[in-house]
DNA sequence: ACCACGTCCTGTCGGC
DNA sequence: TGCCGACAGGACGTGG
């Protein structure tokens, strides 16, 4: 389940490994791996096919690589399960390949995407005028871009009539966070998942921003999570942000604060983890 | 305009 | 042993 840290440690593999690169052919071997591509794969194969890559940019969970050459970028999302592998040309087909890019050069390698429960794709769109895919433009900076507002985030946040968790998912207000960042940034500030957004104070949401950004940077120094064997970066190596969880799959398993058993909690189709002490439900 | 919820997908795991 | 339901969940479309 890649969030914002294992996107970024697979954008910088791409980085390394593919930029620069030029497209000699593009297979698509799942339709709905370019299900955001509306002209279909034989069309993102015929566009894509000749073009040099730049260097792949990240906002939230969202991945691009700007062609060098035209004014559009092949948009990636990694999904549930997606990875992006550079594979030796005779490394043999994952069972969930998706799509392969093969480059014009000699270097020997391969870009895979490979996806088992199919939430991710790529994409080939034009820019808006500051660089993004057009598709993208309605998503939020992420808390690690400096040019992420803090003040506009928490008036918005007083502005909503809906909770807080909901409100951290919420990629047009914030972007990169998903339930495992949720959980523990909610853990580490002491907030219940239900707590009404427009009872955040400034100094409570500063603080709530305080710890989604020690969150990410903590698993961005270790490499990015990992919870599930599915998930592998760029070069295929698993990364795995070990024990550091304070919430996140911790159900019965005493809270690192007070001792208390954790709770799991059925939530919008997933499940949301806490200390039912130390994060008091609000006052209905 | 804002907000909530169902849906897509595949593999694993636990219970009966 | 084998079947079946629950679960994992990001983002979008739809309906209130």
């Amino acid at each position: 389940m890649p969030e914002l840290p294992e996107v970024e440690v697979v954008r910088r593999g791409l980085e390394r490994w593919v930029a620069g690169r030029t497209v000699a052919e593009v297979e698509v071997l799942h339709p709905r791996a370019v299900r955001r591509h509306p002209a279909g794969g034989a069309d993102f194969a015929a566009r894509l096919a000749g073009h040099r890559f730049g260097t792949a940019m990240r906002r939230g969970k969202y991945l691009w690589i700007p062609l060098a050459d035209a004014d559009a970028s092949v948009l990636g999302h990694l999904g549930m399960s997606g990875q992006l592998l550079v594979q030796p040309h005779e490394a043999p087909d994952e069972k969930h390949l998706r799509i392969r890019v093969r480059f014009d050069d000699a270097r020997g390698t391969e870009l895979r995407f490979v996806d088992q429960r199919t939430f991710g794709g790529l994409s080939l769109h034009d820019n808006t005028p500051d660089g993004l895919p057009d598709v993208i433009a309605h998503i939020a900076r992420d808390p690690l871009d400096p040019a992420f507002d803090d003040a506009g985030f928490q008036s918005a946040l007083r502005q909503r009539r809906t909770t807080i968790k909901r409100a951290l998912l919420d990629q047009s207000l914030i972007s990169g966070v998903g339930n495992i960042y949720a959980d523990e940034a909610l853990w580490r500030s002491k907030l219940h998942y239900e707590r009404p957004t427009a009872t955040m104070t400034r100094p409570r949401s500063a603080e709530l921003l305080g710890h989604v950004r020690d969150v990410m940077n903590a698993a961005l120094a270790a490499g990015g999570t990992s919870f599930d064997s599915l998930y592998v970066n760029v070069n295929g190596e698993s990364g795995y942000f070990d024990r550091s969880l304070d919430a996140y799959g911790r159900e019965d398993e005493p809270c690192r604060r007070c001792g208390t058993p954790m709770r799991r909690r059925p939530w919008m189709n997933r499940s949301s983890y806490f200390c039912p002490r130390c994060q008091r439900p609000p006052r209905p």
